[in-house]
DNA sequence: ATAGAATTTAGAGTTTACTCCAAGTCAAGA
DNA sequence: TCTTGACTTGGAGTAAACTCTAAATTCTAT
């Protein structure tokens, strides 16, 4: 229920130094200290900490973060904030899994022109394969 | 068929100021230079740049993708190198492309659990509805 | 011919997100 | 009691990828 530095860290898969980055950044308002000065971080903390993750993971900087983590604190007053905040967030990962798709079949018809080359040994060899002639301009070139 | 860095800095969407920078970084070994000394980019080049944005937008670094250029500038002995760094990358995109997938619906949970929140002006009275009561420890608290 | 826009270089500065260090405190085991 | 290991703080250092500056040169349009 209440855990060290050392144990939230192996939790989430972060460094301590990040975790006190975090805290200094303002990310973790949350996280409590014993008697002796020791951070505590509870269930709670942990579930902060894969929000924080989640956000992180789907490109939002730490400004972005700290932002939505302000509005929480602020109350209900700021729902609409954290609305459009997360409508915002939802829109930029669909661009991005589209551009990631469009950028994965690139690579994967270079897989498809090196594999070939391999095998004859020679990338202009492969290149002037019907297969991969028209393609040529339409993709890229190297 | 041959740009000034300002026209290929608008056909590329980069700015002069990267282009440079990406020649300095050893990125970009076949621009020439005209009897001024003024860069002059031509279709390949275009091309190029096209390349190194696909490898960029799907997180290689470009320490990585100057890696694959000296190989292409080594010639066919590097073939293999080259099809076994496109497989890598092809991983790490799939690798990629599920964690935002994941993320994806994280974020959409968010979304239906704020559109209920603004709704009824208060976060927790939508956490108390069935519909989020079950889901709140699975996903995440916050 | 000349004004003004674009380009050149070397090098300094910026931003983001850590990452590490030093010097000190604290709790638990031999 | 002593040592070991985890923790504390403030602050310095790092890596990646730009981003900008200054002073000089070159191109373009009138």
């Amino acid at each position: 229920m209440g855990y060290s530095i050392g144990q939230a860290a192996q939790k989430t898969g972060l460094t301590t130094h990040t975790l006190r980055y975090y805290e200094k950044e303002g990310l973790l308002p949350f996280v409590r200290k014993n008697s002796a000065g020791l951070r505590v971080f509870s269930d709670n903390d942990i579930n902060w900490l894969n929000m924080i993750e989640c956000l992180k993971a789907t490109g939002m900087p730490l400004k972005g973060i700290k932002q939505y983590i302000d509005w929480f604190r602020e109350g209900d007053t700021t729902l609409p904030q954290r609305l459009e905040m997360f409508k915002q967030q939802e829109k930029n990962i669909k661009e991005h899994l589209h551009r990631l798709q469009t950028n994965l079949s690139k690579i994967s018809y270079k897989i498809r022109l090196y594999d070939k080359a391999v095998e004859l040994g020679s990338l202009e060899k492969a290149q002037g394969l019907e297969e991969f002639k028209n393609d040529r301009l339409k993709l890229f070139g190297h």
